[in-house]
DNA sequence: GGCCACACTAAGCGCTCGCTCACCTTCGGC
DNA sequence: GCCGAAGGTGAGCGAGCGCTTAGTGTGGCC
């Protein structure tokens, strides 16, 4: 924890680029109703609530409960993709490239459980137009991730058989990090982190994974 | 597909035993409905009437929307369950049972995609009776990987570090395959289950996984 | 053939939803 | 000190929700 935003509740720093401040804790505020009960769940009027304003206080800076979601997601998938590609980008070999990629991703995962439900599981409530928005991004996520190992394999630093295969696998098992993680839990988001990174790389047969 | 019934639009057989015959229909019609738009957002109107049926025929068989729900939950976790067991009791070494754990798991996940979702990503919906005696069967499905796992690891077949943290990866992956994955997509269920096999026994340092 | 239990429907109740609208504050600029 | 824009509220709209109720067909049993 190096900084205070980290603690519960928190997670609120990643939206200090939302401009007006209402218009911000209307976010956070739908970031964490829509994680807690889902979208279709949520009520406007438990959002506004939550902001302490009125529901009427909602419609003044966005135009539906969908544009939230919308806003939520594109953000958070924008944060995932910038994470894999420091990740992906820093110098090192693929199993330092892949193990740092997939540390941080999980991290992000873990600690910003409450932004990753939404971001990877609210995905299907949006609508065609922002939906294949959102999908556009996801690609560039995967293809992140599948440069990593298909460099790996090239170069015979990993042993993969399915490049497509293994790059989704790896995927979803961090992704999925969301669906399980409990903050209350036995595990800090850093040390899900450390484990995954090991797992992932004995999945792409990295040479000098622990043994 | 070795029978008829795993057609598209099938998975029915997996309902035979609830009876009467009107009461599968709705049954079958709601985990579709369910897996499509999630519970929240399915309508009571939406499900009577994908099983041909008028609103008000879904009282007869089922006191609430959430009862649904809880049979379809609770139906599908035994299966989740029987299907593990089965692969856990056999002959065989750590490595054949794990991997035949794992790749009948997938498989079920991938071919069974409608009810794998509802049974996986609608465990929220529920209310808190439901939710607990759901979680209890959870708890079971764990045991049972942990079981193979834990034994390997005993014999040195294995090489595992974090057996508790492991046994979540491995159901971790094979659970998101309901959220992924897709019946008109490139792989088959048995393809996706091998793949799978082979990537856990990696994880889980069995000697011998491919190479 | 009369009767009842059962499965089902048409209509609709009470409620809450997403969203709107008329009105009220607050505040910087002149 | 007045003014208009920006940001907010209270009340409430039409719609659709989960669920109920009164009534309809139908098949098996004596």
């Amino acid at each position: 924890m190096s900084t205070a935003e980290e603690t519960a509740g928190g997670e609120a720093q990643a939206w200090g680029e939302v401009t007006p401040d209402a218009a911000r804790r209307l976010l956070v505020a739908a970031v964490e109703a829509f994680a807690e009960r889902g979208y279709h769940a949520t009520t406007t009027r438990d959002i506004a609530g939550r902001a302490g304003m009125s529901p009427a206080a909602l419609y003044i800076h966005y135009k539906t409960k969908e544009e939230l979601l919308h806003r939520i997601s594109r953000i958070g998938h924008e944060k995932a993709l910038e994470i894999l590609r420091t990740a992906s980008r820093r110098e090192g070999s693929p199993t330092e490239r892949l193990a740092d990629a997939v540390s941080s991703f999980v991290r992000w995962h873990a600690g910003g459980r409450t932004t990753a439900r939404v971001v990877q599981y609210e995905l299907e409530s949006l609508g065609p137009d922002a939906r294949a928005e959102i999908l556009a991004l996801r690609r560039k996520v995967d293809g992140e991730v599948r440069g990593i190992i298909e460099e790996g394999a090239r170069s015979g630093e990993f042993e993969v058989i399915d490049v497509h295969g293994t790059t989704l696998a790896v995927l979803s098992l961090c992704i999925d990090v969301a669906r399980w993680f409990n903050v209350d839990g036995p595990r800090t988001p850093e040390q899900v982190g450390e484990l995954y990174a090991d797992l992932v790389l004995r999945m792409v047969g990295a040479r000098g994974a622990t043994a």
